[in-house]
DNA sequence: ATTTTTTTATTGAACGTTCAATCAATAAAG
DNA sequence: CTTTATTGATTGAACGTTCAATAAAAAAAT
């Protein structure tokens, strides 16, 4: 099979190959060889493309996190509205993303989150993540409130976002994204709703 | 040392001993000789009192579960107020019981939710937990609002509170209890506002 | 067109390390 | 002297990494 410009394929193959191991059977029992297995190539390709193991669970969750950048962004970038609503909406939206709540995508997240507590290369992907979705929030809400009041606002919604998901990846039956969706919604609206602004049926379309 | 009756001593020391290792150098990293040497025994003892690794770990999630049980129902127990308010705020500040947001405590939660995902015995714990939480949140929240929006609201709630205590895990600094327990407080105004509850201070008291 | 050479991609066995579990030996307490 | 508690060296299995060998494709030469 050896041709020229096997790299991008491989790797992509053995990023993907990385979460179906994670959704399978945990971080903790993702090895080098299952995960090869998993992507039909021999273990010691892993350190010939990746440095090691360390470096495929680096890439892995680096696409992660742009999967979901690219996920937000492209709704942000496709409103007609301008308002706050319609941009923190989008951010919602894209945080419940397809490429997001899948099985695989969804336990691989956790077990990072879990995994960046103690590994440095991790912690910073993590930590730009964090400070985005916060940033991005934050900015939208103080165009409605006072900077305090928005600064509760982001924490609190993004926290909601992240436990809706949290609980999605553990429930056995997978996350219910449109509920979830529903119930962030509401809180979005329940949120602006002392500061005037225009109350879509920001919530119907979604159930 | 050795003289009769050690076993509940060793295994409480143990059970610390692990969260500490956790808090330390993760799940991951957490073998059976570091935590025997935080305890400072040796590592086959823990095979002795625990029948391996597993059992140990096993402990240890029991141990943080009934934690958090006894922190909730001891004050929902020292309520002299009845209502669903009281109950739902006891069962908040419950969840953010001293025992709970300790650092190696959380950080021992975490490890333990990603866990659960893969294993049996820690799912059925994870699972048991989850249920208590939301069905308790829907009991209270039904006195006062039909089932379907009580349905909403509890899991609204405990998604809030378990996003609430998720970013808390992962801030480097820590989680910051107090305003975790202001957002979530204010929240929960916000759940109840349509129903013609009492409003308390209830904010007010925590920061 | 065919053959030879070079380059690139891939394999899989071998190596060294690490870990959990075991168990015979030991030491203190009753 | 018996019982209980504890140790720590040992064992065997599993893991990530390495590297010489291999095979296919591409390039060069005939």
């Amino acid at each position: 099979m050896p041709k020229v410009g096997m790299e991008p394929i491989r790797r992509q193959q053995l990023i993907k190959a990385t979460m179906a191991a994670i959704d399978e059977v945990g971080l903790a029992e993702a090895t080098v060889m299952r995960i090869a297995r998993h992507a039909g190539v021999s273990a010691g390709i892993i350190s010939h493309y990746f440095g090691g193991k360390d470096g495929l669970l680096e890439a892995t969750m680096r696409q992660i996190l742009t999967d979901l950048s690219h996920a937000v962004a492209a709704r942000r970038h496709a409103l007609e509205d301008d308002s706050p609503r319609a941009h923190i909406g989008a951010i919602i939206e894209g945080n419940f993303d397809r490429t997001q709540v899948t099985d695989p995508a969804a336990k691989t997240w956790l077990a990072f989150w879990a995994s960046s507590m103690h590994k440095p290369a991790l912690q910073r992907l993590q930590n730009v993540n964090d400070r985005r979705l916060y940033a991005n929030l934050c900015h939208q809400f103080k165009r409605v409130m006072p900077r305090a009041d928005a600064r509760n606002a982001a924490r609190g919604l993004a926290a909601m976002i992240d436990g809706l998901w949290l609980r999605g990846a553990l429930t056995p039956d997978g996350l219910d994204a449109p509920e979830a969706r529903h119930l962030a919604h509401t809180y979005l609206d329940q949120l602006l709703i002392h500061y005037g602004c225009q109350q879509f049926a920001s919530t119907a379309e979604t159930l």
